[in-house]
RNA sequence: GCCGGGGUAGCUCAGCUGGUAGAGCAGCUCACUCGUAAUGAGCAGGUCAGGGGUUCGAGUCCCCUCCCCGGCUCCA
């Protein structure tokens, strides 16, 4: 049989016979690359080890303890746990289970609209592990597309995957190419004859080669999903788990979770005082505490400082206006359902009366600005600015701290200019972005550009163009990462928005920059140009933060509550050791405050000086002082830098001063 | 909106199969006056989310509404 040849990752060759194995040419490699060997990745494709390699090839072999092998890992224990629910729940209907971020799902349909509760999960990881100790391998196979049909006769979702595979890239993912589709079947009885099936899951793949190779999982929830995340089709079961390579990555799995759920900001809110969702309310509606509002103050003062001198003017609207106005705009098509129901007034003898509507969103009323008189060429751009109060009825199962609220401010602003205009606004508008949302800390940013949706839109094909590729190259511009959102846009225009990563990775969306064509038109608005004629200006849409509330949450999760000193709500904390520094301390802290430092003293009275300090520390303040004998004696203060463990002792009162001007300024 | 889990003192939680509500922390008062992450004692605090029902009796069982949590869908 002729040989093939096979090159490795380092570089190196070596000719095998062809139909050799991945696991084979692993067990040429070495011992304990054939043990620890999960699957291989084949001219980057990753297949199962017993698979035969028939052609030239580099391979490399997929180890537990990789990105590769930690997802092959992640998908089979995914098919653990539905064998698991087939046997625990006879009837049960599985649909899809793939991999995803730190582990896996599976989505079933129990026999008589069962449902898992959280007791059943602990039943479901016990027969688990009973599976992945009887070392079942996963063997694959491949059949025609109606031998597949017949093989899951009673099982319809994965019927539903087979018939729309050719249609569909999510059925294609699942099954492979063609009309041939592959499975996967476990044996009940892998070493004493044939068992029968314990479990056939139409996949992909590839697996581990047996299941003894699993078991650093657990199983973590339990939600609904919607067959295909169509929320029209059917309800689903899904269970979520997570699956590491050892145990030990399982524990720092988990140890991070506790971590970030540290860094929640509905948790840091409470704790520090910030904000809070009083009941009597309503769902999605916050009050900003003192601290919370005056940390927000900070956030606003400094961005409307940032916007006059960028050029923008301020405006102000009301919050809610009588229904013709989002008559006029399209809201009231197309936003109906994201806005609180209207209220009517004047209900005279006709009982007509007349609708009001809260405002979800701040445009008319910048238009109306615009429109209130004719404008010039020589006034644009016109870019009105205003921190707007939105209201949005957001569905009730959405609502989340202050990330999705149903009352928000937006720091929202209108570009007016004309078309000419449009490139250079939107590159001098993106810089401007990014400096601002540099300057509170946020460093890691990709952009996503979101085109044309298929067959809807406002606006010729040529205005899409023209605008998609003015956004395109102001995003080029920046240097950064950008991701492409294919029919993402919106109908009345394309957009780019910021996303930023923070400090533990996660990453959100910020600033939304968004070209219109649609509400000039509805609203009719032009300027009078150079040549004398009425032109329609283009009209951008923009929020830096997006909303302030969400903001804040996103600031306050980055720092982990730990505000830099110039957003800090309280910068200094002084204390006394005992009563007779009372008077020294006073003078500290009125000093420190006329030099307009945020400053509070807590006096020995109320506590011994260990349960202050600590009290300062968990408010994560960032100086704490302490001032006793030696301190009045010498014109001193002891130091307590946040992130420090080591106190400064007798620190001058002017080096303390230089040193907090500094960290002030630092907006770091 | 949908699926699942919840709501007991300001916070975190206990309260078995229905039999008259409890702890720690926080708060207040008093004592302590202390040099770097919790001093001690005492006091006060709850229409058990709200409403309806079953029952001799409901925090506990049933129904409705509100609110929260985890997902799905949607989104700043």
């Amino acid at each position: 049989m002729a040989d093939i040849t096979i090159t490795l990752p380092d570089g190196s060759t070596r000719d095998v016979p062809k139909g050799t194995t991945a696991g084979e040419v692993a067990a040429s490699i070495g011992r304990g690359l054939a043990k620890a060997a999960l699957a291989a990745t084949v001219d980057g494709e990753v297949i199962d080890l017993d698979r035969p390699i028939e052609h030239d090839a580099s391979i490399a072999i997929v180890t537990p303890d990789t990105p590769a092998g930690r997802e092959v890992l992640r998908h089979s224990t995914a098919h653990v746990l539905a064998q698991a629910v087939t046997d625990l729940y006879p009837g049960a209907k599985y649909a899809i289970g793939p991999a995803i971020e730190d582990g896996f799902y599976y989505d079933f349909e129990l026999p008589d609209d069962a449902r898992f509760s959280d007791e059943a999960l602990g039943r479901v990881e016990a027969r688990m592990r009973e599976i992945v100790k009887a070392d079942q391998p996963f063997e694959r196979s491949e059949v025609g597309r109606d031998e597949g049909l017949a093989q899951f006769a009673d099982q319809p979702y994965k019927r539903d995957i087979i018939e729309k595979v050719d249609a569909s890239e999510i059925g294609a993912s699942e099954v492979g190419e063609g009309t041939v589709v592959s499975l996967y079947r476990n044996r009940r009885n892998p070493t004493g004859g044939d068992g029968g099936d314990a479990f056939v899951d139409l996949c992909r793949g590839p697996h581990v080669p047996s299941t003894k190779r699993l078991g650093a999982f657990k199983l973590t929830k339990v939600a609904g999903a919607y067959w295909r995340g169509d929320e029209h089709g059917p309800m689903l079961q899904r269970i979520y788990g997570t699956a590491w390579e050892s145990k030990q990555a399982l524990e720092e799995h988990l140890h991070r979770l506790v971590e970030a759920e540290k860094r929640d900001h509905r948790r840091l809110g409470a704790e520090l005082d910030l904000f809070s969702f009083p009941e009597e309310i309503g769902s999605g509606l916050a009050v900003f505490h003192p601290k919370g509002a005056l940390v927000r103050k900070i956030m606003e003062d400094y961005s409307r400082q940032r916007h006059e001198a960028g050029g923008y003017s301020f405006v102000n609207s009301p919050h809610i206006t009588k229904s013709n106005l989002f008559e006029t705009s399209g809201h009231l098509d197309w936003f109906a359902d994201g806005m609180f129901p209207p209220m009517t007034l004047d209900e005279g003898g006709g009982g007509v009366g007349t609708k009001y509507y809260l405002k979800p969103m701040n445009c008319p009323f910048h238009i109306l600005i615009f429109r209130s008189r004719q404008r010039s060429y020589r006034e644009l751009p016109l870019r009105m600015f205003e921190f707007g109060t939105v209201y949005r009825y957001e569905k009730s199962g959405v609502v989340h701290g202050l990330t999705r609220v149903r009352g928000m401010t937006q720091d929202d602003a209108h570009i007016f200019c004309s078309k000419e205009e449009m490139a250079g606004e939107l590159h001098s508008l993106l810089i401007f972005v990014l400096e601002l949302l540099r300057d509170y800390g946020l460093n890691d940013f990709y952009l996503e550009l979101s085109t044309k949706p298929p067959g809807k839109g406002v606006g010729t094909d040529e205005e899409w163009e023209e605008a998609t590729d003015a956004l395109r190259a102001a995003a080029q511009a920046m240097g950064l990462e950008l991701t492409l959102d294919e029919g993402g846009g919106a109908f009345y225009g394309p957009k780019i928005s910021v996303q930023a990563r923070d400090a533990i990775g996660r990453t959100w969306q910020l600033s939304t920059i968004q070209v219109d064509f649609q509400l000039p038109q509805r609203f009719d608005i032009e300027y009078v140009g150079a040549d004398n004629e009425r032109h329609q200006p283009i009209m951008i849409h923009r929020a830096l933060f997006g909303a302030i509330e969400r903001f804040f949450a996103i600031l306050l999760e980055h720092y982990a509550g730990a505000f830099p000193m110039w957003l800090a709500p309280v910068q200094v904390t002084v204390l006394p050791v005992a009563d007779r520094h009372d008077e020294y301390a006073v003078q500290i802290t009125d000093r420190l405050r006329s030099q307009g430092f945020r400053t509070e003293m807590h006096d020995a009275h109320t506590d011994t000086l260990g349960a202050r300090i600590r009290d300062a520390k968990m408010q994560k303040v960032p100086y704490v002082l302490v001032v006793g004998d030696d301190d009045i004696e010498h014109g001193t203060v002891g130091v307590n830098e946040r992130g420090s463990d080591e106190p400064r002792r007798g620190v001058p009162v002017a080096e303390l001063v230089d040193q907090l001007t500094t960290a002030a300024a630092a907006r770091a």
